[in-house]
This record gives C-alpha cells, structure tokens and sequence, in this order.
DNA sequence: GCAAAAGTGTTAGCGATACACCCATGC
DNA sequence: GCATGGGTGTATCGCTAACACTTTTGC
C-alpha cells in the first residue's frame, strides 16, 4: 500500500479516488480492428517516447484513480490515435511477472471493431506515427503485445461466430457480399455464398433499405443495415445466433 | 507512481518486482462453484476482520508483486477456503469507480469448478466462516461481488454449452444421468433424458470405465469418465462441442 | 409385483450443405 | 457477348425433438 495513506486514510483516500495520478503496476492495451476491401487490419502506434521508442506497439497507457477502466481505455485510445466514439469491450487481463521489462506491470485489454473509412488516426504526443497494419502483416511489437494480439484474434474469431458484433466493421449499409468477405477474412476461409445469404436473411436482423449500390460494373447489390433493436427483440425470444 | 520509485529507480524496482508488497488497487475474487445431488452451489467466505466483518463475500484479496495474477489467485482462495489444486481461470475484470467503498478498487475475478464431495473448506486467518450456498439462495453480499456473482453465473450458463468444462463438477466416474442433472441444475429448465444420452455418446467424449453403480436401489447405470486427451484429438480434427 | 431409474427405438420435420442455374449491369 | 457479381432454386442428408417403449434392480 502507498506510504502516505497512513497520513490520514479518509482524506487522502478521498483525494487520491479524485486524483488523475495514475495507479501503480496497472495499464491497459487495446486491439482495433478494422476492414477494407476484404482485409482485415489492426490499429497499432509506433511510440516515441521511452526505453521502446522506435517500436510498434498497441495502443495503451496507465489508469487513472478518478476513471473507472472502461473510461480509462476510451480516453487512451483517442488521446494516442484520436480515434473516437467507439464502443471497446474488454477482453482479458494479462498479469505474467515477466510480461513487463523490469517493471511488474498487469494490463488490462480492451478490443473495438471499427469501420476503417470512418477514422483518420493521428498519432498523440507521445507516438511518433500511427497505422493500420493488415493482420497477416503485423510487425514486431513491444512487450507482450504480439502474445495478446493472437489471444485477441482467436477470440474474435470464436466471437463472431456467437454474436452479431461484425457489423461495426462495416459501413452502416453494406451489402451481403461485403458481410460474406469479412466473415471469410475473420475465419480464414471460403464460405457458401449463397447459403450464407440464406442464413443471414432468415435470422431477420438485415434490414432491406430499398437503396442499391452505384457505379459498380454489374448487378447493383441491395444495401443492408443491421437493426439492433430488432436483434434485442430476438434475444428475449430466445433467439440464438449462429453462423 | 510509487514516491520512493525516485530514489533509484533500477534497484527499487528489482527489489519491488520480487517483494512480496501488495499492489496497491488491485485485487482477485474468486467465485467457485461446486455441485452435489442436483444442486448447484457457491463457495462463500464471511469476513472476520475490517469494516465489512460478519458480512459474506466472494474469497477474495489483494496480489503481491512477486507472482503472477493466476498464482495470487490460487494462493488467495486457497488461504481463505483452505481448498488447493483446482484449475482457477480468468473471467473479467471490474473496474467501475464505485463498485468499492472510500477506496479505489479495481478487481480482476476468477471462477472454477469444482467437484464438492473432495474438498472439507476452512476458513483463514481473517476468516470467520466458509460455506458452500445453494446459487438460488445466495445471501447479501460486501462490495458488488453480488453482481460480479451474477456476471459469472451468465457466462457459466453461455460456457458451459460451447465447451466441455462442466465434468470438473462432477466426480471422476459419473453416470448420464448426474450429467444431465448437472446442466438441468446449470441451465435451470428440464432436458430430455433420452436425447441428450444420444447427443452426448455420439461425441465420443465419454469413456465406458466398464464399472457399475453399487448399492442402488434400481438399475445401476454404466459410470462414465470425460477424456481430455480425446477432447483434444477431436478439436485438433475441427469438432465443436455444442449441448 | 411395484417403483425407480437405465437404456433403446421410432418418427416426423427442420435445417445445413452442395451445387446448378438464372439475372442485371458495364464495358 | 462476356465478365462480374447478385440472387434463386433444389435435392440430399443428418440431426433434433418428442415420446413410447423395454430392461434391470432392490424391496
């Protein structure tokens, strides 16, 4: 326990949960993930700063004692990528003594899936450069980061299977082609297309909206968006996704 | 930081990394669950120090520098419940503001499964119970650890669908019929006996020990054993557990 | 024989898979 | 007309759900 807790625990406890001094031997990382044109990317920094300067890393930093870690990942992510409005979930805590270069260090990981065209990543004070790499092209990381990136696709890989979470990678119309392509870039490998627009179109959770794709040199594809609130109606049916 | 970080950074930090000082905001709790003639319980501890004293709780405390989160938490349920050897794995971790009195707490829990008959529990040191409750009669409960109870139980229900794990509940050799209790007491509604015997000797999973129950009262039932070696031979081959 | 649980068999129907085929559009 | 992708149709097969039925054992 810190020293100066003993000065007076009710006073400095109260100023320290207020405080933005960061707490001691915990971080968080973040896996993004992203896709365009039938690749999958992740969001990694390059820091610039630091024993690691020089490496490619995830996006992650310390925790505050006045935000709660959820709040502490939103504002970690966007203060080194500037990329915004997200909703990251949190995926696994990693605390191996010796994931941490002299230093005992637990993080805490967060992952997001985001639609790529819709972000412009700017790396933060203290990255020197900020970039989508595709997921078969990852470069060496700092740390641990490679170990929890591989923890973080296989389990997406599982995820998506259970739960309609890919539609945050997309457009917010997009068509079944389009969904086929990332399902097949997330489970490394070739779908039925036309059984997996039956399987999807059944469920219900596609929304037709009357529009078609433009300037495409074939048939125009019906654009689809996902309704959430239909997918929440569903669920406490008993619904059950599966792909 | 830690203030006396300062004074040589290099050497204080070695000496921390294997000092047996607790991290400070950190903690593990751990929620076990056991199971005995069709019900399903929880492991409980009743504190016996501090201001939560007489209240129940999930065993729970604070990590050292010197071992890793998956070590603390063996360590911490086996100091408080005196139970050891079971295969204690991450859940989430639950990092709200509030969610600890006067204090900033961020707290990683563990969840494991165990076979109830082989274990006699004993409260620690700081202990002044420990109790094995019925999952519908759990009582008030220190801290949120009601909710993060609840937030286990769910991912229970979800798990042990997708994945194998329900057998660590169960004895070594059991009969169908204990298994399918087992689920009915998880998922809490009936199954059909017939089918889901069907379902499960079809996966191959389970081995005939060629041993019999003793001293029933009606037809003794063949007593199965789960093998985790065929398990992994089935998943390296693509299967997919589903019940 | 009766109670209790073990264990088998049967049926109907849904749903996944594989694959053939037609449609629309730009060049 | 041809390339490209959009979109439909269908036959097979396996699996599941529902439920009736038979077997074994102790008392």
């Amino acid at each position: 326990m810190r020293p100066y807790l003993f000065i007076n625990d009710n006073l400095v406890i109260h100023i320290l949960k207020f405080s933005d001094e960061i707490i001691d031997a915990l971080s968080i990382d973040c896996v993004i993930f992203g896709f365009k044109e039938s690749e999958l990317y992740v969001l990694l920094v390059k820091h610039g700063i630091g024993p690691t300067i020089g490496q490619w890393a995830l996006p992650g930093s310390w925790i505050r004692y006045n935000e709660s870690i959820d709040a502490a990942a939103t504002r970690i992510l966007s203060s080194q990528t500037s990329v915004e409005n997200i909703y990251l979930e949190q995926f696994k805590t990693f605390g191996d003594l010796e994931r941490f270069p002299n230093r005992r260090v637990i993080t805490i990981a967060y992952y997001a899936f985001v639609n790529i065209e819709k972000f412009n990543p700017k790396p933060g004070p203290t990255e020197a450069d900020v970039k989508w790499f595709k997921v078969q092209e990852i470069p060496t990381m700092a740390f641990d980061h490679s170990q929890i990136f591989e923890s973080c696709f296989n389990f997406l890989q599982h995820k998506i299977q259970h739960e309609p979470i890919g539609f945050n990678l997309l457009p917010p119309k997009f068509t079944l082609l389009q969904l086929l392509e990332l399902y097949e870039a997330i489970l490394n490998q070739k779908l039925d297309k036309s059984n997996f627009r039956k399987k999807f179109l059944k469920m219900n959770l596609l929304v037709d909206t009357k529009e078609r794709q433009k300037d495409v040199s074939h048939r125009a594809a019906t654009l689809y968006r996902f309704d959430e609130n239909i997918y929440n109606k569903l669920l406490d049916k008993g619904f059950i996704f599966e792909v």
